[in-house]
DNA sequence: ATGTATGCAAAACATTTGCACCTGG
DNA sequence: CCAGGTGCAAATGTTTTGCATACAT
């Protein structure tokens, strides 16, 4: 098993896209980069983005990661709650561990659940197009502040 | 790796849940149990229940499965597409693998996959508090149905 | 210039809630 | 009978859309 990280995107990404390079787009991609240990929701990005004096409107930022997830630049994932949270894609195939404490998120690849999902798939008579696994538990920052010092 | 099937569950279900048995819980329940092959949402039930000639109230569906939810009687599921589905949960720990054609569900526990997510968390730090794991793929009906016999 | 993008406001959904009435134990 | 359950309609929170204006190429 194996933690991953990640490479920054730029304005030629979006150009590959056949996207514009527009300010907004921009300035989400660059929300997205700085954020890529937590997973955030269009509410997060649009906040974000008036923090630093952006006029945005919250649509555009939903428009916008709806273009980035058809171009697969983000993907979307829906998490509980009733809203869609986004992270940037890298292209590589990745599993995600998920803080329930703080929202926190690593993202792993183990070639073994891998190699077993596939086996699953043919044994059941599938033909697998995808799947998605989250772990959900407290991280080790959370879990030490949940322990006193004294007890 | 092996599938599962259910065992049918009934108005001493509710009481022991601590629910009085009234009429749209057990129309609800009947209705989940015919279709434990499939995730129905709040609306795919309320529908069916119109359809039975039952007189019930979305409101009351989404009431229903929430209080089910919380007596442990029914699992929530976030899928793509900003609705929930629901399944009865008949107690043991199961994964799904969901037909993308017609939304055909199977279950199944693979010893070697949830294993190597408990090494996983201990690996990353976390402590694992539960894990959803899901395989999307074509199931082999609709596979079938895909290809012409003659070609 | 000109086709896209954006911002705003309104619309569309999924889900929840307030309240008067009904019903199971 | 009476607490809990239900239906309806209105409220909520999220995401989408229509349209006039602004911007990238």
């Amino acid at each position: 098993m194996k933690l991953r990280t990640g490479a920054p995107l730029e304005s030629k990404d979006l150009r590959r896209a056949g996207l514009k390079v527009t300010l907004p787009r921009l300035k989400i991609l660059e929300i997205l980069d700085n954020n890529r240990q937590r997973h955030l929701s269009a509410e997060d990005l649009y906040k974000a983005l008036l923090e630093t004096g952006e006029d945005i409107g919250l649509a555009t930022v939903y428009r916008v990661l709806t273009q980035f997830e058809a171009a697969g630049l983000v993907n979307r994932h829906h998490f509980e709650g009733g809203h869609s949270v986004f992270e940037l894609d890298d292209g590589a195939h990745h599993d995600h561990i998920v803080c329930v404490k703080c929202g926190r998120v690593d993202e792993f690849v183990d070639e073994i659940i891998e190699k077993r999902q596939k086996d699953i798939a043919q044994e059941t008579g599938y033909e697998m197009t995808d799947h998605s696994l989250y772990i959900y538990g407290i991280c080790p920052n959370c879990h030490n502040r949940n322990r006193p010092r004294s007890a």
